[in-house]
DNA sequence: CTGAAAGCGCTAACAT
DNA sequence: ATGTTAGCGCTTTCAG
């Protein structure tokens, strides 16, 4: 063991394999001309002092970090977990580092993004944030690409991924209308979400199409606590309604979880219930939820695609719409009853 | 508008303000020796310029980063999400860059730790992650403190911040008894995770304590999937247990699920199921789990707190051990009953 | 208290 | 293909 070591700089190596410091630099270049021979060397001295090229420096010259930011708002929703952590995987096998910062959900201009983009981020990347003009301008300026993640932009100025919410919403609605229900149910999510919109958008239109009467409308605000509380409103009704569509699974669960157990009723047969994104709890046997499935696999794996193309032109944009399928459970009256 | 601007500089601010570039850093630097009026007009000349310090530069010339490195296993577990997203604002509220990499919960050593750690990071946090002695030395060796959550290690040569495992666990076992139950089982975690070793020991050795017999094991990897085929295995069997406690909610949850639907048991009369986390969905009225809860929000102040305190000499390490508190719901039998 | 100057560790021209 | 040189943007002596 060596005494109390300062980190080792590429001199260091440069002279334990006799070469210039240049040199060194270029070994580890993927592109760079040196002869391979004196790169293996190189590389063989590296090894042994245990020198790795010290990625601050080189952004600082670079004037790229290799680290993509994420913000993300609330990471209680299992929907943005499981991205997360796919999106953790996907970029560590890229080789890019991924600083998370708290984006809480809002609209006004957080601090720490602000902090971030002086880190000369590759990519901005926000999960179901709702954008503000402030931020993509000052992204603009620092030439850093934003990629909204489920959340489309008002002016469609901004990259984003997301899924294509009034083609499942209007899967559920057809859903739910084959299970012969008249009234229906509308379960908000927070009010400046485009992703909320689109859902409500397209179950509403297409009730509308097939002349069925406008559903009741409640806010849950896509929080568990809140739609609870929503759904008691919805059950102690007059004209109850008999099918509930909610903007996601978390609200989904808890309409579920009130139905059945405060007012005792037989989710999937008194009344249905359904959600979107397809959680994993979605699966599981005391819920057994209907839900529309996005594929967040696919939508990573997009995200991933845009920050690698946008990091060597920040100005262009591109929106990914993602297709996801219906994935019918116990909690909705099944089609024909 | 300006026209396309490169970033600002300390440079440029000190032409503004008609000042040194170095007043303009000591401007920027809590500490330094410079006239107040003189900061002032710095920071005035900075705000117009919309100018903050490069970190990266700063980084690079003190040897310190202002970024934590977070390493998960995985995301899918409530307890650690909370935990993230508490770490993730505490850090951001302390001025410090939350860098997050998959850990993969396994012992083997990740190459992207080996990478965060040439990030010159402040400290590195591992959640529920097994402790590797590799890892341990080339953390020791860059200077740079190692904080386990969750975790114990074997030697007691780092850092940690964990519950008091064996007390929640003695408690649960306590209760359990109180309830008069004859036949328990213990459904146990990863088999290298300490946390999981000190929940079964003191579970155990409490009903040894009491003369009680000895809890049937099996094991659920702290995995719903994996807990529900145990789940079953234990309630085919001819002794099935009356009381089963969980080591961690994920798995009791799981449990739960398998004896409600697949056994049609009524839970919390006819079998008690015990979980240890009291994760947020421990409470839905669906569960109403028996938990022992972890206090989150300290154990976050107290990571938080090693790593402001142990980023000025990183080979001092400290144990904190948090105190968690018994709660009691409807899915164990009631005392006495 | 303040400015000039010397780097932190690295990459990218520029010469050879 | 390789070594030399000039910085990236900042902090920190060092003089004054």
């Amino acid at each position: 063991m060596e005494i109390e070591k300062e980190a080792i700089t590429s001199l260091d190596v440069a002279r334990r394999a006799g070469v210039s410091q240049s040199a060194v630099s270029r070994a580890f270049t993927p592109g760079a001309s040196i002869a391979a021979d004196k790169r293996e060397r190189i590389i063989a001295a590296a090894e042994e002092l245990g020198y790795r090229p010290n990625p601050l420096a080189r952004s600082l010259l670079r004037g790229r970090s290799n680290i993509v930011g994420v913000g993300v708002g609330y990471l209680t929703n299992p929907f943005f977990t499981q991205t997360l952590q796919l999106l953790s995987d996907a970029l560590d096998g890229a080789g890019l580092r991924l600083m998370l910062f708290p984006a809480q959900g809002s609209t006004r201009p957080e601090p720490s993004i602000h902090e971030i983009l002086h880190y000369r981020i590759d990519a901005l990347v926000l999960l179901s944030v709702s954008p503000s003009s402030t931020l993509t301008e000052q992204c603009r300026r620092a030439q850093v690409p934003v990629i909204h993640y489920n959340r489309t932009t008002p002016a469609q100025d901004a990259s984003c991924v997301v899924g294509d919410n009034e083609t499942g919403a209007r899967a559920i609605a057809a859903h739910l209308l084959a299970g012969r229900h008249r009234r229906f149910a509308f379960m908000a999510g927070t009010a400046d979400s485009s992703t909320n919109a689109q859902r409500e958008a397209g179950f509403t239109e297409y009730l509308a199409e097939r002349g069925a009467p406008a559903p009741i409308r409640e806010d849950g605000a896509f929080d568990f606590d809140t739609a609870m509380a929503a759904t008691r409103r919805l059950l102690l009704r007059k004209d109850r309604p008999e099918a509930i569509f909610c903007a996601n699974d978390t609200m989904a669960l808890a309409a579920i979880t009130v139905a059945r157990h405060e007012f005792g009723l037989d989710v999937g047969r008194e009344i249905s219930i359904a959600g979107y994104d397809d959680v994993p709890m979605a699966a599981w046997p005391g819920f057994s939820l209907t839900s529309y499935s996005q594929p967040a696999a696919f939508m990573v794996a997009e995200t991933l695609r845009l920050i690698l193309s946008l990091r060597t032109d920040a100005d262009r944009h591109e929106q990914v719409v993602a297709q996801g399928s219906l994935v019918v459970r116990g909690s909705t009256r099944p089609v024909g009853a």
